[in-house]
DNA sequence: AATAACTTTGCAACTTGGTTGCATAAACTT
DNA sequence: AAGTTTATGCAACCAAGTTGCAAAGTTATT
């Protein structure tokens, strides 16, 4: 049985070619991918397949869904044991030069002190610069 | 000479009765305001003229635009003598039961430490949670 | 005051990203 | 094998943002 069947089932999903298709993929990126990206990679698959296999994919918490101030919202892989819970937060990465967008996994959402009265429930903390590739 | 003209000129804009219909509606407000938000108060202004004069607003620097992730950019008036340098950036809240968005502009963007080779340019901070008025 | 030059406004129309409804196809259930 | 559920594909739609172009308004020039 493929690593990418293993993958779905345990996050409750059926492991359909689509499906298996579309998390290829994804785990052959290190950048998040819009849904636009897709249907250019998969020319033949129609897009409404590919937009609600992204979205079961979120729903599921096999990827989270990234909103990197482009317009267009990008998806990227969640840790393995990834729950979504706050702590669970990371900084994105937008590159201008090479328009790429990264999880920086390694990189926490610094805590920020609110106003008094105001209640955090999430954050989105989206970093735009040059990225290591293109600094070069 | 009114107020509003006073800070149309001094941001380099001719006070034009648009201009400063818009300006006084993004004045009496705590909150970011979108395009929509302007079409719906002016429903007799054209939304093409609303969108250019945010666009030049924002050129001038007189105010800054927030993409809260609600899928629709939010403007708010940026302080007295804002650039819009980096140091002038503040964290935004958008509070999921009243659907506002707030500038916290006495809460700065912490700061981050970036894998190496990444260099940052600008941030976009925004905390989603409940504001001080709803939680009451 | 009349003309020219430039700026602002308004309408129409379009693009892109995201989304829904519904019908067909595929996969499970018994 | 019939029936139920789930996934896929097509068409069509919606909202937000944007462009082109012409009309209206302003400012400058003589």
């Amino acid at each position: 049985m493929k690593d990418t069947d293993d993958k779905l089932i345990n996050r409750n999903m059926k492991p359909t070619a689509m499906r298996e298709l579309v998390l290829d993929a994804l785990l052959e990126q290190n950048v998040a991918v819009s849904l636009s990206d897709l249907e250019k990679k998969f020319d033949k698959a129609d897009k409404v397949t590919l937009y609600r296999t992204l979205k079961t994919f979120e729903e599921n918490k096999l990827i989270h869904s990234i909103d990197d101030g482009t317009g267009s919202v990008k998806y990227a892989l969640c840790a393995e044991n990834c729950q979504c819970n706050p702590h669970d937060l990371h900084v994105h990465f937008f590159c201008t030069e090479c328009k790429h967008t990264y999880c920086l996994n390694d990189t926490p959402i610094p805590s920020v002190t609110l106003p008094l009265g105001f209640e955090i429930k999430t954050i989105n903390m989206v970093v735009k610069g040059t990225c290591a590739n293109c600094k070069k």
